[in-house]
DNA sequence: CTGTTAGCGCGTTCAG
DNA sequence: CTGAACGCGCTAACAG
């Protein structure tokens, strides 16, 4: 049933050394020897055991994944992108989900988890506390976020910033003046930065306008369509004048922007334009403009930085911008 | 840097097979002595290497999750549910993605992937060959399927033919007669049934309500919203007498058609009533009928049985059919 | 080019 | 209750 090395090197009558070298394909092997190990090897279905190479050599070919939910758009896509790179790697991907944006002593992943289990670290749109941060650096282990800048590590995302400035420009320039924001971040920790980002941009691009930023018109989801559908209803439900737009901190809250205008009768564009980042799934089928970023991109691009880094390129890692583009499909248009 | 078990057996003055009783709880050790190899362990910041521990003891602590895609809501959350019972006793999830559902060569995943790399692997709604099957039952690793049954194995999940059957009597309890069928599958592999199940289910609750079956009314959908637009806009185009109803193989289909539906200036539920299966995150905030099931749990038990049969429970894996139960939201009233 | 010899760090008999 | 010694399966020097 298993078979080990000893046994290929029996069969082969040669040491187990050599049977590592021709399997691995190092060089300094007779090609002769090593067409006999891998046939050997080949037909009694040897396989090394990846425990034992771990424990000789001190690396895993395993990457870690820290997420606080699997079940969010941008998560779930920037793991496939990263899933992608790995596994033509032949490195493994280890999930840690943390469900949920937790704090202190729910979180001590740091340790048991980490340890000696991968040979790098993907931090997915997750705020460390500097505690955390620490306690991660302390272990060596290369470490890259995505999807949102975390202090003191290199990451890739896009300009959270410059996308929601462009975004929020995008009403102005349709002619809206009376502009609201519905932001992500009502539940999350501190630590996430991303809301804060796109929130403050939507006010500065606001001010730079030249135009009135009304708090009361600020509303905040936590970034999933229910919060974005209850956070509507607190927005629609605000007596006196209407916003004839809105800047929503991701497509998914825009979704529930938009399912709760339709309830009450709202109509979309023409009584409210909306907009919001990411180009989610259901964005194009709902006719929702928005800011696009691709998140696949992003996973792959991270995992490929880690590889290079495990290759022993060091530098590899560094901080990246990724592009995010308009994309006006029906959902804005000039005020009536 | 890295403490070894011979650290912390020198400095408490025992063996490193008392320090290895005494760390993991193992009876006939001296509480005194156990208490001081605990102090020892924690003040050196000892942690055992995983690596080694799995060359020892040959299990690995780590569930192998072979899913198709990340990135569709009932992965998503069964994958969440999944990590949460793991975690919970301190197993690792190591994810391994396809993808998609591609077959032959590209699909290689059963020998390197999980020979001596997991304890026990969830295939999550995917159909495998039965020769892949065959591998992976070789490998003596326990196996569990979630979210469609596959051939051989013990699973956990709906019965996909009751759940379509009750939803399309849903509709011919509110009164309608001619209903059309938004399927899934169509770009699916054969060994997936899921799609197959519920057109199935259909069909036959049609011809038992007496209801006439047209096959021209029958349009697939891949289960996302943008398959299940387009199916839609074909069904939409179709010349002739329109439905009253239809029956969705997945909420996000189904969402997708209510969008196309919008688009066309067809009236959900006036002119025509949508049910679909799974309640979707979306599905509430669309006010969309659904079908519920909850993935959550499905990968949470399917999480224990797997644990219990690693921790000596021979049996402990077996079928299990969920809940699922009607939602009746907005989207669904008798034909006008 | 190839074989020998040590470890890698822990679990586990088997004596004591 | 505790310790000594071996084995898990493979890689990495170091000779030859």
């Amino acid at each position: 049933m298993r078979v080990s090395i000893d046994d290929v090197a029996a069969r082969a009558k040669v040491s187990t050394a050599t049977v590592s070298r021709a399997l691995r394909g190092l060089p300094k092997v007779n090609p002769a020897t090593r067409a006999r190990v891998l046939a050997v090897a080949q037909e009694m279905g040897y396989v090394p055991s990846p425990s034992a190479t771990r424990l000789a050599t001190g690396r895993t070919r395993t990457v870690g994944v820290l997420v606080p939910f699997i079940d969010r758009w941008y998560f779930a896509h920037a793991l496939e992108g990263i899933d992608q790179e790995l596994r033509e790697h032949g490195y493994n991907l280890l999930l840690f989900s943390l469900g949920g944006y937790r704090h202190g002593q729910q979180r001590r992943f740091t340790e048991q988890m980490v340890r000696k289990q991968i040979d790098a670290l993907v931090v997915l749109c997750l705020g460390l506390s500097s505690a955390e941060l620490g306690e991660l650096k302390l272990t060596h282990v290369p470490m890259i976020s995505v999807g949102g800048p975390v202090e003191g590590c290199h990451g890739v995302h896009i300009d959270d910033a410059a996308a929601a400035s462009a975004a929020t420009q995008h009403l102005i320039d349709l002619g809206h003046r009376k502009i609201a924001h519905l932001s992500g971040g009502i539940n999350d920790e501190k630590n996430f930065v991303v809301p804060t980002l796109r929130s403050e941009a939507f006010e500065a691009t606001l001010r730079r306008a030249g135009l009135q930023f009304r708090p009361e018109w600020n509303v905040a989801g936590d970034f999933t369509v229910g919060e974005g559908a209850a956070a509507a209803a607190r927005l629609f439900e605000l007596p006196g004048e209407r916003p004839t737009a809105i800047f929503c901190g991701s497509d998914e809250m825009a979704l529930g922007l938009m399912f709760e205008a339709k309830r009450r009768g709202i109509r979309i564009p023409e009584d409210l334009s909306v907009i919001g980042i990411d180009d989610h799934d259901f964005s194009a089928p709902a006719g929702l403009s928005t800011m696009a970023q691709q998140p696949v991109q992003h996973g792959l691009l991270a995992a490929q930085m880690l590889l290079a880094e495990l290759d022993g390129k060091p530098g590899a890692i560094h901080e990246e911008n990724m592009p995010f583009k308009l994309i006006q499909r029906d959902s804005t248009a000039p005020p009536a």
